[in-house]
DNA sequence: AAACCTTTTGACACTGAGTGTCAGTTTAGT
DNA sequence: ACTAAACTGACACTCAGTGTCAAAAGGTTT
C-alpha cells in the first residue's frame, strides 16, 4: 500500500511542477531535464511516470476522459446513448466554466506548441470514439445504424471542439454550458442547411 | 527560372524516395538518413526542403488542400458555400477511389506512427478551416452566423473523417462518393437524431 | 532483526529529429 | 567573365525518448 501511494504523490510532484514550468517558460522552452529537476528526482524516472512530456500536460484532461468513459457504462435511468453524451459535455462544459482563468490559461500554452496542439487533437479523437461507442451501446434504440453512430459521434465532436474554440477565442467570458446547449440540440435537430443545399 | 524547376526536381526526388522507404520499412523504421542517401543529397538538405519527415508524406494532400483553398474564390455560377464544400469532399472522395490501392497503403502507413496520426488530425483541421472559411464568404446569403459556420464546418468536418474512416475500414472497397454524399446530405437535412433527444 | 525477493530509481550510453553556422559551390544577371 | 545571391554539405549541437544494469528502497518471511 505504500507503494503505490508513494507513486501517486511523485506523479503529483511531477505534474505540478511541469505544468509550472509550461506557464512559466512555455511548452517547449521546457526541457525534461528541467522537469526532471524541478522534481527532484531524475531524468529517467520522469519519462517512467509519463511516457512523453506531451501526456504531462494532458494528464488531468485524461482523466476527464476516463471519467465519461466510465459513465458509459452506468447511465441514469430512461438515458439513452444521445443523453449520456448531452449530460457528459454539458458536464464538461461547465467544469470549464468553473475555471475560466485555468482554462483559458492552459489554451494558451497548448497555442505555443505544435506537438501539444496535435495531442490535443488526438484527445479529442479518443472522445470522438468514446461518444461513438455511448451511441452504439443502445444505438437501436434510437433508432441508428452502427454507421450512422460514426458519422454522428464525429459531427458532434467536430462540433464540440469549434465551440470550445470560439469560447476561448472570446476570452473564455461567455456561457459555454448555454453555448454547447443550442449547439449540441441543433445539431441533433437538424442544422440549418435545409435553405442553403445548393446543387 | 532553372532554379525554381532544379529546387522542383530535388522536392520531387525526395518525396519519391521518402515514399517508397515508408512503404518497405515503415515511417518510424526510416530515418531521415535514410531518405537523404536514397535522394542522393545530405540530411541538412532535406531538412531545408521539408520541415519535417511529416511534411514529406503528407506533401500530396497538402497540394490537395491548397487546390481547395483556391476553390473557394472560384466558385461555380450560382453555387454557395455549401456547394463548394460539397463539390470538393465528393471530388476528394472521386480522387481517393481513382486511386484505392494507393490510398489504402498510405493509410495502412499513417496507423503505423502515432506522429503521423497526429499530422493528420492536424491537416483535417487545416480543411475544416478552409471549410469555415468558404462557408462564411457568403454566409448571409445561406442564412448562417459567422459562429454556425464554425460549428457546421467543425461538423461537416468530423463527419468526414467518419466517413473515410468506415470506408478504410472496409477495405476500401465500397463507393466512396456515394457514402460521402449520404453524409453530407444527412448532415445538410438533419441528423436523425429528433427522436432520440432524451432529457 | 536478519535474510530474501521485488520494485523503483539513477547513471550512462545510444539513436534519431531538428537547428545554427559557415565555408564552398552553383546560378542569374550584367 | 564577374559579381551578388541562392543553394548545398559538413560539422557541431540540443533535446526527446529508450535500453541496460547496478544500487537502493520497500515489503515479506522466518
Amino acid at each position: 500500500m505504500k507503494r503505490e501511494e508513494k507513486k501517486a504523490r511523485t506523479r503529483e510532484t511531477i505534474a505540478a511542477a511541469a505544468l509550472q514550468l509550461f506557464a512559466e517558460r512555455g511548452f517547449d522552452g521546457t526541457t525534461a531535464d528541467d522537469i526532471a529537476a524541478a522534481s527532484g528526482i531524475s531524468r529517467r524516472t520522469f519519462f517512467r511516470y509519463f511516457p512523453t512530456k506531451e501526456d504531462v500536460f494532458f494528464a488531468q484532461r485524461q482523466a476527464q476522459l476516463d471519467a465519461f468513459r466510465r459513465m458509459i457504462d452506468d447511465p441514469l435511468p430512461g438515458e439513452d446513448g444521445f443523453g449520456i453524451t448531452r449530460r457528459a459535455l454539458l458536464h464538461l462544459a461547465s467544469v470549464y466554466m468553473g475555471d475560466r482563468r485555468g482554462a483559458a490559461a492552459q489554451q494558451a500554452i497548448v497555442r505555443t506548441s505544435r506537438s501539444l496542439m496535435a495531442h490535443e487533437l488526438q484527445m479529442d479523437y479518443a472522445w470522438e470514439e468514446a461518444i461513438a461507442a455511448s451511441l452504439r451501446r443502445d444505438g437501436a434504440g434510437i433508432g441508428l445504424s452502427h454507421e450512422q453512430c460514426g458519422w454522428l459521434a464525429g459531427a458532434c465532436m467536430g462540433m464540440t471542439r469549434a465551440v470550445l474554440r470560439q469560447w476561448f477565442e472570446a476570452d473564455a467570458e461567455r456561457d459555454l454550458v448555454a453555448m454547447g446547449a443550442v449547439a449540441v440540440d441543433r445539431l441533433a435537430g437538424g442544422c440549418g442547411l435545409g435553405a442553403g443545399r445548393g446543387t
